[in-house]
DNA sequence: GAGTAGAGTGGGAGCGCTCCCAGAAGTGAT
DNA sequence: ATCACTTCTGGGAGCGCTCCCACTCTACTC
């Protein structure tokens, strides 16, 4: 059925010479504004005139010209998703991964573009905003950036939309969406009081990083709820790394002998943990219960598996985008938008 | 020093009314054909023009428009990475982070961005290659594609030059970058041999997957090599997966108990592997010794840890990026192109 | 001194869309 | 029948570039 129009004359650009908007127009016998606006999906169109449209759309096997479209509009109908490039670590996690579908999926029903965009040298980071803002993207998801980053600042400077993948500090002004750090620690802890736990310790990260002050602070407050007394001896500072998570443990076992539990603010870090406490002749859980953060892979692969807090982290991905598109949306870029979503508490063999 | 130019009118779209080429032109007192030349790196400008362009640019903080370029360019400064969602699992391997890692250092350099899709449904899968050929990328990159996936061909059908990372089968039509894996296996195996095993068995991947009989392929022609004959009693079937290694290490142990080395085609189903042979009261590496392929994360961490089989996949990254600009600055799509990158044994403890 | 190359340049003509403004056609009230 | 709406519609005027043609200079040749 479908009929090789070849009357308009072939344009010179574009590979294979796809059919354009008036080609539509033409073959349906309205006018290019039709066309534009059922493409569009505005209402001020006759059904008639739709139908037609829809037809010769389907018989050509039209699909808009993007740039054109961005062009004539003014806007990008695309979104770039930054990642420093130090942090492709990240990259590898599932943590990642799991954003980066999820972006997809909500991006995938505006029908807008996901760019990826590592930045690898300081000056490629200088040039970034003003790239960007360039009409070359509506908005810009960030993840992992850190305090002090002026990333954001610029780009909000520039008028661009940015939504950033976890708080940056606890006032954050640019709009974001995290887990519940606090809430999630907060369960961890409780989960090993309600097992009997007495002396819990906990591996934190580093004191300056947001995430980190947060899952403390659910530490504490799960003792404060259960009206335990905390000891400043049973907290050590890792640096997520294994081998922070090792020295901090070798620290608690000097310090306190004695204690019973521990609950690390990352997996990876309760993964070094897990080694000193064997290789200190510590069972675990029988005689020391560990739990993690994140549940990355390998809280599934350590001996014995570890208890981990889970993040939705796909459904943080999708969250940014909604996040963002609202940002792009509206006009008052003041308004405060963030979203803060719930964490599960995963139970495995470690405690 | 930067004077704010405001004698041209602010234009309506565009999110900051960002200076165009037509401001710069003035700026600098010359045409914009001369602007576009400079901007280009035409040599058809003299010193004079170029310098005053180039002051221009920068005090007007000028970048040019992508969507008006590609527009009228008839090109699109964009590659699209595609992978297929149910694949998202290697989306979190550092093998993939690796890839575009490399992919997006080496597309820095050529100023095209990178559009990441991901694909969920066979639905977007057939719309794909109408929206990847409307205009909207130069050429394709394709992570994990199964032979028997239509979407290489659909691409070269509409002239979309395209690259896969590893070959659908053995006699690769469509442009593609991928690791020698045989040459890999082989040295896998002559490193166990050299280690003085005597009954080396092997865990294949499906028989049906390219990879898979690269790898059994290069075992077999170390054996060759060695001068040994081939005992099929020591090859069993995984499926790249952990339970998949268990099952054949199982099998394989009931076969052959006297085995005493295996190399699996990949890390996975050798940390499988590893907890069958701990189960069945076997020491590793000496009663047994295990090789794994990938080099992924796991093989750093399972109990000892592996030995394994390096890709060099950053450099496989850029190596795609490369040979995908090759084929879409060339006009003979018909000649082939491909790259294959060697391997490096990783010696760990397991063998 | 006329003739011929270049090198360098300006700017018109699009690229394929969206926006928007007139105007046509239809509907109901007067 | 007239007027005032409302609903639809076509198409002009750009969006900011690249392409390319025509033109101006200068330098060199015979």
């Amino acid at each position: 059925m479908a009929v090789r129009d070849r009357r308009t004359p072939v344009a010179r650009g574009g590979r294979g010479g796809r059919p354009t908007l008036e080609q539509v127009a033409a073959r349906a016998g309205v006018g290019r504004g039709t066309v534009s606006r059922v493409i569009n999906g505005s209402d001020q169109v006759s059904e008639q005139a739709r139908t037609a449209v829809e037809r010769a759309v389907a018989e050509l096997g039209y699909v808009p010209n993007r740039a054109a479209r961005a062009l004539a509009a003014g806007s990008a109908d695309a979104v770039a998703l930054v990642i420093p490039e130090p942090e492709t670590r990240l990259f590898s996690e599932p943590y990642f991964s799991d954003i980066v579908r999820g972006v997809s999926a909500e991006l995938a029903e505006t029908d807008k573009q996901l760019l990826l965009t590592l930045i690898r040298s300081p000056r490629e980071r200088e040039r970034l905003a003003a790239y960007l803002s360039a009409d070359r993207v509506d908005g810009v998801l960030l993840v992992s950036v850190h305090e002090g980053d002026p990333l954001p600042e610029m780009l909000a400077a520039m008028g661009l939309p940015a939504v950033l993948n976890g708080r940056r500090a606890a006032g954050e002004a640019v709009p974001f969406v995290d887990s519940d750090n606090t809430g999630g620690a907060q369960a961890a802890v409780e989960h090993l009081i309600g097992r009997g736990r007495g002396a819990i310790a906990t591996i934190t990260g580093p004191a300056d990083m947001y995430v980190a002050s947060c899952r403390l602070a659910g530490y504490r407050q799960a003792l404060k709820a259960a009206d335990r007394e905390e000891d400043p001896g049973l907290v050590a500072v890792g640096d997520f790394t294994e081998e922070g998570g090792r020295r901090a443990m070798q620290e608690l076992l000097e310090r306190r002998p004695a204690l019973d539990a521990v609950f690390a603010a990352s997996d990876v870090m309760a993964a070094g943990a897990l080694q000193v406490l064997r290789a200190a002749g510590r069972t675990v859980p029988d005689e020391v219960a560990v739990v993690g953060f994140e549940d990355s892979p390998v809280a599934r692969h350590t001996d014995p598996p570890l208890t981990s807090v889970r993040q939705p982290t796909e459904e943080m991905g999708r969250a940014m985008v909604r996040v963002l598109l609202d940002g792009i949306a509206a006009k008052d870029a003041t308004r405060e938008r963030h979203v803060v979503l719930p964490t599960e508490l995963v139970v495995r063999a470690s405690g």
